[in-house]
DNA sequence: CGCAAAATAGCACGACCGTTCGTTTTGCTG
DNA sequence: CAGCAAAACGAACGGTCGTGCTATTTTGCG
């Protein structure tokens, strides 16, 4: 019992693998995609071996979905808080995610093909989804706000809505990019998110030199 | 044989029922999730019954795309050539566009979920379905070509660079209004469209009134 | 080492999948 | 009505799916 609480039994350990594959595989294939036949194939696993660790293939999912979002956290959001609150946090947030949506992945993203796949699916798998989702796009509400405050963008600025824009570029990226191949899809959302950027920002009349910056 | 070339034999009008079928259940479950098992119970036929007329699900699903296609062309395009070419027939587009993909309409888009559902599985299904989009995207670039022609944007406007921004707004409505079930998305979409034409648009020094429309 | 508990394997199940094949029903035509 | 081809059916096959159950192995600790 104590020894539980210990640290990363073998098991724990061994699920953290198997984790690992199904996130590359859902990645692929998509959560729907995802069987644990061919998971336990690629952990060289028995099929029940790599159940019993999670007890229902929809527990399996949700258990990726939380481990995509750790992942999305520690790989965009945190290294992009360390920049300066305001516009260049905001940069760095849509930066990161350009990166992480485009091809130069091996593969695609699991809260956009997740949310195709689960408009129509009423279930726990869609609703932990689609709160991760909601999550990400508080921080970025969250990051725009800010940028807003610090005076880098105009006071009226309707954060949802420039919202809306920017992650419509991110889908139009992943599509552009992942299912039709064309490439300079990246090149075109840099250009649209300045675009939307330069819409928002304050014109100072005066002082030209903060926005020449990238 | 003479008898064939008639008119809409037995077969092709229960073909045509069981596509009707299969455009519905496709546009639920997605592309991929379309059985063959379920169509045949919602046609009230049997499975060898719709099998018989397609020869493969592949085949089906390629059946699918294409009479998405034809439907897409009739609800969309075709109404929308009857505008005035220029702004006018681009907003109609758009706006057709728009309303296909909201909620309003019973089911999702099989583009969209398509394109999410294929990016990474090459094959027929994958080719048709990047065709019937490419031929769309294209449409949408004539029309934006032709608004430059015609005077209503922007002579230095690049085609494909709005067309990427404009879709994307299509399928940031396509996730919010479906999958995160936001009230407003629509409203949104359409604000932000008008937000690009409007960087787009040519600025006439003394004539502000052609674009006051709407 | 020994022992209990945790972890994994093995096997079988019912359900559904796409597909094949032989048969039966249907609808048209001479 | 007879004849015949098209159309629809029904049953079966091999496969994969998720999921229980029961052994067996492995692990960690005293």
């Amino acid at each position: 019992m104590r020894a539980t609480a210990r640290a990363l039994l073998k098991g724990q350990q061994t699920r953290a693998t198997i984790l690992d594959a199904a996130l590359g595989l859902s990645a692929q294939m998509g959560l729907e995609g995802l069987s644990i036949g061919t998971l336990a194939e690629v952990t060289r696993m028995s099929k029940s071996g790599v159940f019993a660790h999670f007890g229902s293939r929809e527990e399996l999912q949700i258990a990726v979905i939380r481990e995509y979002h750790a992942r999305f956290e520690e790989e965009i959001f945190f290294p992009a808080v360390s920049q300066e609150r305001g516009l260049p946090r905001l940069r760095a947030l849509f930066e990161r995610w350009v990166r992480r949506v485009s091809v130069e992945v091996d593969s695609g993203c699991i809260y956009i093909s997740g949310a195709v796949e689960f408009d129509d699916r009423p279930g726990p798998v869609r609703d932990a989804l689609a709160s991760m989702v909601r999550a990400w796009q508080s921080a970025l509400e969250r990051a725009i706000a800010l940028s807003i405050e610090a005076g880098h963008l105009r006071t009226d600025t309707d954060a949802l809505q420039m919202l809306f824009e920017v992650h419509g570029l991110i889908l139009a990226l992943h599509h552009d990019a992942r299912f039709l191949r064309l490439p300079g899809a990246v090149d075109r959302a840099r250009r649209a998110f300045d675009r939307i950027v330069g819409f928002y920002l304050v014109t100072e009349p005066a002082n030209p030199a903060a926005e020449s910056r990238r």
